[in-house]
DNA sequence: GTCTATAGTAAGATAGAC
DNA sequence: GTCTATCTTACTATAGAC
């Protein structure tokens, strides 16, 4: 693999892990197998850097969404396929977690990436459900936009509640909750 | 104010807008108009003094929400009352944002009191929809460790989604998502 | 493209005077 | 209790040789 895609990937890892401020280019180099020097020759910095693996991960999870939404069934059925997708609970959402970041926060140009994936998943879940009113699955009353968002707010607070306790638990728990929640509006 | 109360302040402060990792001790000092030898007459150092903060933090969420569900009404009302309190959404919270601490998790003695905050969470919102169960405003089927686990999760995540946006909407959205979808479990 | 040298700033803490 | 001096290591980058 060449310098610059391996330092993407353990750039885009170690954010996972880290975070940006937690992140340095030290530990990106040495994470990649590349000097200091080739860091830089590919990059401007830091942020650069940062910039191009939030991006990669931004696309990676789009697009493994989408493959959960993808297949066959009811909307309940394709929300409930995609919140229960494999995790890696305990590490947490690689997108997610930078919103903790303040300097991701405060710069625009990290922040855009962050902001785009959830924009484009809360607008994708709105469809499916909007969908879902249409085929008659759903009430009238259910809200589209605020179903999504609360189904999205339950992925990364799920995270949060399983991170605290060091245990996967309280994110199933929080899911199937959900799970539950939407079969009992479900027709 | 006293040295130590007021360093106390400013390092739960800090915790909140930018973590662990990312406070320095002589931004606390900074903060708390304290001296380098103040600090470390009052405190071991950054961790001693980040543990008194966050169990500061910890005990004033809990008496918040205590607050929240003390009053009158149904059980509906008592969670409504909680998920609609005032809140300062583009901040986070401050207990939450530090499972995206990568110290603050793998220190046991800092992950202790975040731990414990959402454990006591849960439980205080299992037991009110227990509650509601037993005076019938709930059906039987409904879980009620499954649904606290849902409410918790949906403002952690809430926040989460409002910081990507740079915008409370997303937080507003899952809050009134979830109520709608309990009072439609509700009789 | 990659390497080593250099550099200024900050992190996190200790020591000892007052 | 608080202050200043000092210390070691890390952060983030630049410069210039190869």
């Amino acid at each position: 693999m060449e310098t610059a895609e391996r330092l993407i990937r353990s750039t885009q890892q170690l954010l996972w892990e880290r975070g940006y401020v937690g992140t340095s280019p030290k530990a990106i180099q040495a994470a990649a197998e590349a000097g200091q020097g080739s860091m830089y020759h590919h990059f401007s910095g830091k942020a650069e850097l940062a910039k191009a693996a939030i991006e990669r991960s931004g696309a990676e999870l789009r697009a493994a969404v989408e493959e959960q939404f993808a297949g066959p069934g009811t909307a309940t059925d394709r929300i409930t396929r995609y919140l229960e997708r494999d995790r890696e609970v305990l590490k947490g959402c690689r997108i997610g977690r930078l919103t903790a970041d303040p300097e991701v926060m405060a710069d625009p140009v990290l922040r855009a990436p962050v902001a785009d994936l959830f924009r484009w998943l809360r607008d994708r879940l709105a469809e499916i459900i909007a969908e879902g009113k249409r085929s008659g699955e759903y009430p009238d009353r259910l809200d589209p936009e605020q179903t999504a968002a609360t189904i999205a707010a339950v992925l990364q607070g799920g995270y949060v509640l399983a991170r605290a306790a060091a245990d996967e638990e309280p994110f199933e728990q929080a899911v199937q909750g959900m799970i539950e929640l939407l079969r009992g509006v479900a027709r």
